[in-house]
RNA sequence: GCGCCGUUAGCUCAAUUGGAUAGAGCGUUGGUCUACGGAACCAAAGGCUAGGGAUUCGAGUUCCUUACGGCGCACCA
């Protein structure tokens, strides 16, 4: 049931279309006022009434029914309360309906949204600051698709260009094959790092050519790079395991290698393209823009070369209705640059392309950076976390089974979290304090909630308590506000999904379980005044573990019985 | 220099997209434990929403402007 929609049905003719009349219903600051109110300031001047006077003679004219239950003019709101037996009775019923799918819908039938994050670099270990795209990009996977949405996670690797030759000519020139199988990905980054601190014009030249060498298909050259790809990707996958972070293609770089071209010769088609100081460019000074490169002089393809070349074959292959890019904010220029040029083509889904953008990582002492060791590895904050979870549990509850596992969902969970509870623009600045920090608005917070609601439900099982139907019996107070936030879930699920913005899920599952630990300490649940309201406190504690289970699980967190 | 983004409590952040008295967590201070799990709960203190102007019945939210900070601006990705 839509309220906001039911109530401005059943307004009588204001001057403007119900659809507006029920996007300008609010919530209320204090729920003692109501559940929903109309501002009337707006018909003021339309009706030539005072807004209070608007308000009292739609309140008095008004006729409650079964769905709403009380209307009362303040000021100039006019303040309705639902009937709460009512909302309480469909919200429980459609939890218990619904359950781990309670929040779903089919909004995104028949459509397409092709996500690109991650997009993990060759040879380079994971740090902290690829934690956002990552942890972004794959909870917009999972929110869409429980909206419905066919979700194709891609996960654009970072495979080409001058870099690999360098790493190749260092390589060559220190590496072997023993140190880097001990050492993986790791052993292969100190060999980069080393190659640009010592860098001589020879060795530039030495690095491009070897390049050039992978380019033309030299056996030697691909092996190694082929060999690095095969090191990073299986350390990765080692990662995207732990997070639970999936992806349903790897098309990198290199993929597109061999369809640039037919980009290139379309915009010098469509007269687009125009030399400038030796390289190929998309003119954009009429739309304020620096003009993108396509070509460079020496004839080389460029980042928004294989961009271009990768939204046209994402097009044609998955027919899209939206292509999301959850790339940092450094990138708003190019990426506005390549939308532009898209349009400029003729193609008319350049619409449809979407730059999440996000904000940056540094370290409390500065920018991170690789070359100087200022650099924190995201394995090695995973496993901080997990062990900090780990000797918490030891410490606290000593005869818990599957400490491990328990660990890990904590530990990882706090990482994930930490990545997604604040808007997305915002910079962060990393610090193992915070990150290792599990009290108040965590995800150790949510999940310690459900661990208390699991081990009442357990007992309610144990004594063979019934409570799957129980009528709401007690719909005031802190029974009353938790309901409230769960009949919110839906409505919260969209939203996030139409803001690109999993931080919304993040704080709502925080909000509930205050709610949740509330009602707890307020209320007692088996040993409630009578059986009827036992059992409908259950019934709530149930529906409040499932859904805060449903928002974490879209954060991809998942949640232990006991902890 | 130009463009984009940010600035809210000591710190880290919210604020239903223009609505009623700006809310949380951390930290501080003081309370609640023989318990449905204290990784919790309650309370107090803490705010001219960076400054100024404008629009509006109404602005943290929109517009202009200033300051501070971040990012970007031609052959890296």
């Amino acid at each position: 049931m839509d309220y906001k929609t039911y109530i401005a049905a059943h307004l009588p003719d204001l001057g403007l279309p119900s659809e507006e009349i029920a996007a300008a219903i609010a919530v209320p600051p204090d729920s003692s006022l109501g559940d929903y109110a109309l501002p009337c300031f707006k018909f003021a001047k339309l009706l030539r009434k005072s807004p209070a006077l608007i308000a009292e003679e739609l309140a008095s004219s008004y006729e409650t029914d079964a769905v709403i239950g009380e209307v009362a003019a303040a000021g100039g709101y006019l303040n309705f309360k639902v009937n709460r037996k009512r909302l309480a009775e469909e919200t429980l019923a459609r939890v218990g309906k619904e359950g781990a799918r309670y929040g779903s819908s089919d909004m995104g039938r028949g459509k397409t949204i092709c996500i690109d994050y991650s997009s993990v670099n060759i040879a380079k270990p994971f740090h902290i600051g690829h934690l956002s795209t990552t942890a972004l990009g794959s909870a917009l996977y999972r929110i869409f698709g429980f909206l419905g949405y066919h979700v194709v996670g891609i996960n654009h690797l970072g495979d080409y260009g001058t870099q690999f030759g360098k790493l190749i000519s260092a390589y060559k020139r220190w590496g072997n094959r023993e140190e880097v199988e001990k050492g993986g990905i790791h052993a292969v980054n100190d060999l980069y790092v080393r190659f640009n601190n010592e860098a001589t014009e020879e060795m530039e030249a030495e690095a491009r050519e070897y390049f050039r060498l992978i380019e033309s298909g030299d056996r030697e050259a691909n092996e190694l790079f082929d060999w690095f790809k095969e090191l990073t990707l299986s350390y990765v996958k080692k990662i995207y395991d732990r997070l639970h972070v999936t992806f349903d293609s790897y098309a990198g770089e290199r993929f597109y290698t061999d369809k640039m071209q037919p980009v290139v010769e379309e915009l010098r088609e469509k007269g687009l393209l125009v030399e400038s100081r030796g390289a190929q460019i998309v003119d954009l000074e009429q739309y304020g823009m620096p003009p993108c490169l396509i070509l460079r002089s020496d004839g080389a393809s460029l980042y928004a070369t294989r961009d271009l070349a990768a939204a046209i074959y994402r097009k044609n292959t998955y027919d899209f209705d939206k292509c999301l890019y959850v790339v940092a904010y450094q990138q708003n220029l190019h990426f506005k640059q390549v939308f532009q040029v898209l349009e400029l083509m003729g193609k008319e889904w350049a619409k449809d392309m979407v730059h999440v953008a996000y904000g940056m990582v540094s370290l409390e002492d500065g920018a991170m950076s690789t070359r100087k060791g200022k650099v924190v590895w995201l394995e090695e904050v995973i496993s901080r976390c997990v062990e900090k979870a780990l000797s918490i549990i030891t410490e606290k509850n000593p005869d818990l089974e599957n400490k491990e596992d328990v660990a890990e969902k904590v530990g990882v969970g706090a990482v994930m979290f930490g990545a997604l509870y604040n808007n997305k623009i915002k910079d962060i600045v990393f610090s193992y304090d915070k990150a290792l920090n599990f009290d108040g608005e965590t995800s150790v917070y949510v999940q310690y909630t459900c661990a208390r609601a699991s081990s009442v439900l357990a007992k309610a099982r144990e004594a063979g308590i019934r409570y799957e139907n129980a009528p709401p019996s007690e719909v005031n107070g802190p029974e009353f506000e938790l309901l409230k936030a769960i009949a919110e879930f839906p409505a919260t699920v969209v939203l996030a999904a139409k803001n690109y913005e999993p931080s919304c899920i993040a704080r709502f599952a925080v909000d509930t379980a205050q709610k949740f630990n509330k009602f707890y300490i307020e209320s007692k649940i088996m040993g409630a005044e009578t059986e009827e309201l036992r059992a409908y406190r259950l019934r709530l504690t149930d529906a409040a573990r499932t859904v805060l289970t449903v928002a974490l699980g879209l954060l991809g967190i998942g949640i232990p019985e006991k902890m």
